[in-house]
RNA sequence: GCCGGUGUAGCUCAGUUGGUAGAGCAGCUGACUUGUAAUCAGCAGGUCGGAGGUUCGAGUCCCCUCGCCGGCUCCA
């Protein structure tokens, strides 16, 4: 049984004192327009402490962050017992977890987590009441400055307001909103999982303090799960398995810059061509532009004043170059090689341009973060009538590739005009509203970033979701009215005077190399039959059958299908067990039955045994396999 | 870039307080001729990321440097 008084003497109490309830207690306070101060600990006077109170888990997302937030709390009460010289930051609860930036005297390193942990959990032993009170700004300005919390009496300098709320907990005191769990008792399912560096404000001006991330859940189970689906991720790690695969790899001779192996290549040439077949249905033309360029072609582009530190230069006779770190540039080159007029509109050219980006060190990232990748890049010119049409059809195209071929869930983002744009507010208007009509038009539920959007546009993104829950940004839409004025393209439009042609830049995967990472992790690494570099595997039981096996082996060749044969001198069961680890779809086992009758046992990895199968058999099997290349 | 961690054989890792570099897997050779997740034996493989320093002696300690890993938006 739970106790306490509202800060008007009304008097509550809860039976069963789970988080949730105690946090619908203080919606009906809030309700009935009481102080609301924070859940329960804001009645410390007249709040009873049950010694065994047991927070059942909140299953609400409230309830975990209160918890986690309070979990941070307890991590900051433990290192200030540990370093009593340690000063602290911020502690927030963030999604799977929670954290708190902390200066220490010394440097601390993952080692130290342990012992942290061990003595959060005596402090949650002591369950020790986490008790509110309220300070004036000044005073609780003193308060933090005698203690030496500059950090805290910054963030009190830049608050408004005149009275602060303080939590005690112990000798551990923290200003916050709150609410927070009654007792440090109350937080019992948590692990510390990493300490990273984090600048002050998260500016890089400022100094930079120890971030320790951790976890806390309600339940046990809970906490398991979360832990287990870490572990997941990791085991899921496209760098890991991209090593073990055999499919790409990263050396010290080009960091960001990533070696694709012929079974890599497979999957990046499957995807192109899915590609390419769906671009060229849907109106699509080609082109290549180079990769190094005059650097005057970047000055007129705007590059070299926005965009000079992600580029890299070289010089060609003496004469400056420029990588080109976007296609657009050439792809305009293209574009005003000759006289355009409004009947070729909309122009839809795409281009798998490959670009460099000098990207810091820090911000490598196996596949997904690289200094040199390739864009699905498309450039459509053409008329503000037409805009919204071909932001429908791009559209399409995104829902084709992402659900119907990949089979991701997504979720789309539209950002609009930024404080330092460009270009005629009309314009933009028009743009804005475009790109929100297609939208609406199309059903599509969309999260508005309001000022998110480029400098020379606004824009839609597309998110994409992996099956363990990780989004990913991909696809994207930009208009763009920089590029076509600065260049100063032109069409003949229907009254034989010339116009300005409206500009979409659009990709659909992003990146071919972090598509594929994306691609890796989602499959754990067990692409579909149409992606898999090795379709199937041919066993042979043991090497009298070498014959038969290469006659197969040929033929299934022949038949477009890739294949490879295990010669080894291993049992059956070796093979099996390495092509499995090699997560080939199928395994087709060659024996003396099979030699005699003109047949293959076959094996799908996912589903086991699936008997013997005459060679059309096979075949038949291998086209019925989801395919999206027709 | 910055903070912390880390770098030993192709891969995964071990290497006590500084004292002649190890294992498993993979590879090669041989034996076995194998029927659905690891047959056995042998051989070979490393300037311990690179450069400097301390020391009689450095994989181990110090400094520098490079790569890699975690993190650097998520408001007390």
């Amino acid at each position: 049984m739970v106790l306490f008084t509202s800060t008007e003497g009304k008097r509550y109490e809860a039976e069963k004192a789970t988080v949730r309830e105690l946090l619908e207690v203080w919606r009906l306070k809030k309700a009935i327009g009481a102080k609301v101060n924070g859940v329960i600990v804001d009645c410390d006077k007249e709040f009873t402490v049950d010694t065994e109170f047991t927070p059942v888990m909140p299953d609400t997302e409230e309830g975990l962050d209160l918890l986690r937030h309070s979990t941070a709390h307890l991590m900051a009460h433990a290192i200030l017992r540990l370093y009593p010289e340690a000063k602290f930051g911020i502690g927030p609860s963030i999604k799977d977890g929670f954290y708190y930036d902390v200066r220490f005297p010394n440097p601390i390193s993952e080692d130290d987590l342990q012992k942290i942990e061990s003595e959060m959990r005596k402090v949650a032993q002591e369950k020790i009441p986490l008790v509110r009170e309220e300070l004036s700004m000044s005073d609780a300005k003193e308060y933090f400055s005698n203690r030496g919390e500059d950090l805290k009496v910054e963030m009190i300098e830049n608050l408004e307001g005149e009275i602060l709320s303080i939590y005690k907990e112990g000798d551990f005191v923290d200003f916050c909103r709150g609410p927070h769990v009654p007792h440090t008792g109350c937080c019992k399912f948590f692990k510390l999982l990493s300490v990273a560096g984090a600048y002050w404000h998260g500016d890089e001006k400022n100094e930079m303090l120890t971030r320790i991330y951790g976890t806390a859940f309600g339940t046990e189970d809970e906490l398991k799960d979360h832990l287990r689906r870490l572990e997941e991720a990791k085991a899921r790690d496209h760098r890991k398995l991209g090593k073990e695969l055999d499919l790409f790899s990263i050396h010290p001779e080009g960091p960001g810059f990533p070696f694709f192996h012929p079974k890599g290549m497979v999957v990046m040439n499957k995807l192109i061509e899915v590609w390419r077949n769906e671009h060229t249905k849907r109106g699509y033309v080609e082109i290549k532009t180079p990769m190094i360029l005059d650097r005057a072609l970047w000055l007129q582009s705007g590059h070299w004043d926005h965009y000079k530190e992600n580029m890299y230069f070289t010089e060609i006779d003496e004469a400056p170059f420029a990588i080109k770190p976007m296609n657009c540039p050439g792809g305009i080159l293209v574009y005003k090689n000759s006289i355009h007029s409004y009947r070729e509109f909309p122009i839809r050219m795409g281009e798998l341009g490959f670009v460099h980006r000098h990207e810091r060190s820090g911000a490598l990232h196996g596949l997904m973060r690289v200094r040199a990748f390739t864009q699905d890049d498309a450039h459509i010119y053409c008329t503000p009538e037409q805009i919204k049409d071909e932001i429908k059809a791009i559209m399409d195209i995104d829902r084709y590739f992402y659900q119907e071929v990949f089979g991701f869930k997504y979720h789309v983002e539209l950002s609009t005009r930024p404080e330092d744009s460009m270009g005629d507010p009309e314009l933009w208007e028009l743009a804005e509203k475009c790109l929100k009509e297609a939208l609406e038009e199309t059903g599509t539920e969309y999260r508005l970033n309001p000022g998110d959007g480029a400098f020379y546009g606004p824009k839609i993104d597309f998110h994409l979701e992996d099956c363990i829950g990780r989004t990913w940004q991909c696809g994207t839409i930009q208009l763009d009215f920089q590029l076509p004025e600065k260049f100063d393209m032109t069409y003949i439009g229907a009254d034989g005077a010339e116009h300005r042609p409206v500009m979409l830049h659009r990709t659909i995967l992003g990146s071919l190399e972090r598509f594929m990472g994306i691609l890796i992790e989602n499959y754990a690494g067990a692409f579909p039959y149409w992606l898999a570099p090795v379709q199937a595997k041919l066993l042979q039981v043991s090497s009298q059958f070498e014959e038969y096996t290469q006659e197969l082996n040929s033929k299934l060749r022949l038949a477009g299908t890739r294949t490879e044969v295990d010669y080894r001198d291993e049992k059956l069961g070796k093979k099996i067990r390495d092509a499995q680890l090699q997560k080939v779809p199928f395994m087709l086992v060659i024996g003396q039955k099979e030699a005699e009758t003109g047949t293959v046992a076959v094996r799908d990895k996912v589903k086991g045994d699936l008997g013997s199968m005459t060679f059309d058999e096979l075949i038949e099997l291998f086209k019925s396999q989801y395919n999206p290349i027709s």
